[in-house]
RNA sequence: GGGCGGGUAGCUCAGUGGUAGAGCGCUGGCUUUACACGCCGGACGUCGCAGGUUCGACCCCUGUCCCGCCCA
């Protein structure tokens, strides 16, 4: 075994057997009757490629399977793939435009194929990229939502629900994208806040006689669609107006002034506001309570339709612009001033979100919503951190339909036929031939397709076979946990909880599990033009820094974005591994919401991979002669080392499988961190180069099952966090018999046996390492080299610590480096420096000892006296409170206890360290 | 405007009603034959601010200021 472990060619080496072996596999077997766990996994866009967001997720999901799969759960992992709607075309339509073409040039058929065949060409690379992780998914049943079962699946879906009447069509005030050219639904648009804008006065001439009213508006020209001016019934200002008219300007119309005290704040600018219900949303509120003409300006690419007047034909800002010098033409602008406003953008093209007036397919949402809330109120459902469960009942609780048509091509077609010779719709799960109304052939069909979530939204149930009641569904659903980014609780968790009980009867998972958003260093979101992506397979495998500027530049980073990579990795990465990036993630995964990934981080668990690998050659080293295996029975040794890091081993694994089943994966993998490298590495194998040295076969038999014992426990039950290298040394450590071809198929280590537990041991232990740890310390003080043994006089008047320390002498002499020298008589250490030369000393609870031959007076009183204020401090505190008689009276009778026994111990730590102070 | 989360060591983050923790960084030493991706030491925090509850608060409550996110 090398000095250093490295990743790379292990990594894929294991997967690759895993993956061949079929240990991904769950198993069909109607005779296999383990329990199931299935986690369906978030399906990545088919455009996407790895980023640190999928890695931290597919960390997550990956440990949560391997877990449950090595406690012997028929583990169901379900891949799969987003056919991401308008993310996919717009890759290919940029594609088409490099060739000089657009979408409109091949056709709705060809462009589709075209997107098929990227597809099968470069989409779905993120999956090889998943495997790189280290994701134990069962491959084979990889799912695309545009799959034939999943179209038949989102057919059935949508069938039914316009069957209930829970779909339906109807015209609304939508979110238009002029540079897509779709609808997007409310989820899709981003609010920018804060823009500086423009607020502009103009006026409306009354129709009859003079004077005019001022309204004020930061979209000038949807005056164009104006059908009202509106002002509050009660507004004694603008009183003479009621039941009159101003006059359209541009347009030929008679525009009303209405009454509206909903609509119109009269302390708000002039206190009388413009109605444009076509682009709108309150306006079309308004609109519809006072039946106004609703009145589009707006073409479909965002220019100036045939209601624009004079204006047609202008781009939108283009006519704002237009419109605002017209008015001042006219004599009718009234002024302008800045005023902070919030703009609506589009999700994916970033352009400025038109409202506009559209018939659209929409999903009535307060029905399916209903059990949704009552399965996360009742438990059914529990998210966690708990804390979403307000922002997911809020949303819930207050929802609006959805509009789930799109104006794309690529996506599921809505299975809706509209007849050239009647109203009727026929909606259908077969393409439909006829109309269903009057029987007539001459129907098409609806040009839309569906909103890319509608399918995710079926997603934990469709991939199982459904609308088929397979065995596979149900022996798979509901699905256990789900694992997603909080970004998409709305987005995704809730419509497949609504989806799920609806057509499933029950909810789709039960559990939610939210995690937190991966920035950068300084906690910024990632973004390709910041530059601050940083790719997690760069992490794995190592890029130079060239590398790294060269693909930030490709990606479209500007100047600022490259520079912080510069400064910030100028190095760029070695190859850290999967297992360490894994590690990394899951030391971070806590509640909170944003994972500020530092790649000194990372540095640390890659150190960690490497530490382990070093204990194991040296493990494997020292039992190479011997026929020592590691057994799945615990060991029984005799020797207070070994009793020791076995109590510690069972502790740790206790810990970790608590954090486990609280979801706590950064509790669950520190705790396995600790006990290798603080307490298996740093003691236990530096204890027990002695004992196998010592020539004593008995302790030499005992201490090499217990080393083996615990490096395999341990491994096993890191597994799930770093399934690599536990594979890669797994292999190679000596085991029972029957033991599985891997670990991942191995059993996970069950934790706490009382038994294995020895309180005795672990307090016995910390005794030698208090010793010699205040050994150690004189040593680096006064700069005593390794070369030089310490000779240490010690005494105590407690027996059982005198016992321990006398039973554990080779231990601590090895340890210390040092010759361990009983005195009987207290009093010599009392006055160290009359009877030790040039002693330094130390105090330990119950024990003290001189160490001759090293001191420097300065260093030593300085040492000395820093300890002796630290232990004064301690002191002032403990005895503070004890001074305190309600302390004494009203705090429990345990830490009052404790209280009198801190304070005893310091006390006489303060008169040792004080006499030694003295006498120097 | 409403809601949520966060402000703890230079940095990135844990944490508990009973004397503040980790990793990295800093610093002193060390070829101790598993590991320098290491070992042994050391220094470093009035736990955002102000009140309150409590015998006791970084932790609970109220207010307040910053930062971030979501919704309108």
């Amino acid at each position: 075994m090398p000095k250093q472990y490295s990743p790379t060619e292990s990594e894929a080496r294991w997967y690759d057997f895993w993956e061949a072996s079929g240990y991904f596999a769950a198993s069909e077997d109607p005779d296999d009757h383990r329990p199931t766990y299935t986690l369906a996994i978030p399906p990545p866009n088919v455009t996407g490629s790895l980023h640190m967001g999928h890695a931290c997720r597919t960390t997550f999901e990956d440990v949560l399977c391997r877990h449950k799969r090595m406690q012997g759960y028929n583990t169901l992992w379900v891949p799969g793939i987003d056919h991401a709607g308008i993310a996919t075309q717009v890759v290919v339509e940029r594609q088409l435009k490099r060739e000089g073409l657009t979408r409109h040039d091949l056709g709705r058929e060809k462009f589709i194929e075209r997107v098929w065949q990227w597809k099968e060409e470069s989409g779905g690379r993120i999956l090889q990229q998943l495997r790189k992780m280290g994701a134990s998914c069962d491959w084979p049943r990889t799912k695309f939502t545009m799959d034939p079962d999943m179209v038949r699946a989102v057919r059935e879906a949508f069938v039914r629900l316009y069957e209930e009447g829970l779909i339906y069509r109807d015209t609304r005030l939508v979110n238009w994208d002029v540079e897509s050219q779709t609808v997007l639904s409310d989820l899709e648009v981003e609010q920018e806040e804060n823009v500086e804008g423009l607020m502009f006065d103009f006026a409306y001439p009354l129709a009859d006689g003079d004077g005019e009213v001022v309204v004020s508006t930061t979209r000038p020209e949807t005056m164009l669609g104006d059908t009202a001016v509106a002002i509050h019934p009660d507004d004694e200002r603008y009183r003479h107006l009621h039941g009159k008219y101003v006059r359209h300007p541009f347009v030929d119309r008679m525009i009303p002034v209405i009454l509206d005290p909903e609509l119109v704040d009269p302390e708000f600018g002039t206190g009388v506001v413009k109605v444009t219900p076509a682009h709108d949303q309150n306006d079309f509120a308004t609109g519809k309570r006072h039946g106004l003409e609703e009145i589009n300006i707006l073409e479909l690419d965002g220019t100036l339709n045939e209601n624009g007047g004079p204006f047609q034909g202008l781009e939108r800002f283009e006519a704002r612009k237009a419109v605002e010098n017209e008015l001042a033409n006219l004599g009718l602008a009234r002024g302008s001033k800045k005023h902070m406003m919030t703009l609506p953008r589009s999700h994916r093209s970033g352009t400025i979100v038109e409202p506009m007036i559209s018939t659209q397919w929409f999903v009535k949402m307060k029905p399916l919503a209903a059990p949704a809330i009552k399965a996360v109120e009742d438990g059914t459902i529990q998210i966690l951190p708990p804390e979403w469960s307000k922002t997911y009942f809020h949303w819930l609780r207050n929802i609006q339909d959805w509009c789930i048509s799109r104006q794309l091509w690529w996506g599921h077609p809505i299975p809706a036929w509209y007849c050239d010779n009647c109203e009727h719709v026929t909606v259908a799960r077969e393409d439909a031939t006829a109309c269903g109304g009057c029987g007539s052939t001459s129907i098409r069909q609806d040009d839309d397709v569906l909103d890319t979530w509608f399918s995710s939204g079926l997603w934990p149930f469709s991939t199982l076979g459904w609308p088929d009641r397979t065995l596979t569904l149900s022996r798979f659903y509901p699905t256990q946990d789900m694992e997603t980014g909080y970004d998409i609780l709305f987005f995704w968790v809730a419509r497949m909880i609504m989806m799920g009980l609806h057509f499933m009867g029950e909810v789709p998972f039960t559990r939610v599990l939210l995690a937190g958003l991966v920035t950068d260093e300084r906690g910024d979101k990632m973004s390709k033009v910041k530059g601050n992506v940083v790719d997690p397979l760069d992490v794995i495998y190592g890029a130079t820094g060239e590398e790294l500027i060269d693909k930030a530049e490709k990606a479209g980073a500007k100047k600022a974005g490259i520079k912080y990579l510069r400064t910030t990795y100028p190095d760029g990465f070695v190859a850290y591994g999967a297992d360490a990036l894994r590690m990394t993630l899951l030391s971070y995964s806590t509640q909170s919401r944003r994972i500020a990934l530092s790649m000194k981080r990372i540095e640390g668990y890659r150190n960690f991979a490497n530490k382990l690998w070093n204990a194991s050659r040296y493990a494997l080293m020292r039992l190479s002669d011997s026929s020592t295996q590691a057994t799945q029975q615990c060991p029984q040794p005799k020797a207070l080392a070994n009793r020791w890091v076995l109590s510690r081993l069972y502790q740790a694994l206790d810990i970790s499988s608590t954090g486990l089943d609280a979801y706590r994966l950064d509790e669950a993998s520190g705790a396995l961190y600790h006990f290798v490298w603080d307490e298996f590495c740093d003691w236990f194998l530096e204890v027990s180069k002695p004992a196998l040295d010592s020539g004593d076969a008995a302790l030499v038999q005992e201490t090499e099952a217990t080393l083996v014992h615990a490096l395999e426990t341990v491994l096993r039950a890191l597994h799930p966090m770093m399934p690599h290298i536990t594979e890669e040394i797994w292999q190679r450590v000596p085991k029972w018999a029957e033991a599985p071809k891997s670990i991942m198929i191995s059993r996970f280590p069950s934790a706490l046996v009382d038994a294995k537990i020895d309180r005795g041991a672990e307090r016995d232990f910390e005794v030698v390492q208090a010793f010699v740890g205040s050994a150690r310390t004189i040593r680096a003080e006064h700069h005593v080299p390794m070369s030089q043994p310490l000779k240490i006089h010690w005494h105590t008047d407690d027996e059982f610590k005198r016992t321990v320390l006398e039973a554990e002498r080779s231990t601590i002499e090895s340890l210390a480096r040092g010759e361990m020298c009983f005195e009987a008589d207290a009093a010599k250490l009392n006055d160290a420096a009359a009877h030790f030369d040039n002693a330094a000393v130390f105090v330990n609870p119950g024990v003290r000892a001189a160490v001759p031959g090293v001191i420097d007076t300065e260093k030593e009183r300085d040492r000395l006296q820093r300890e002796l204020n630290k232990v004064e401090k301690e002191l002032g505190v403990v005895e503070k409170k004890l001074g305190n008689p309600s302390f004494v009276e009203r705090a429990p009778e345990a830490v009052v206890e404790k209280s009198n026994r801190d304070a005893t111990e310091l006390r006489e730590k303060r008169e040792r360290l004080e006499v030694a102070l003295n006498s120097l």
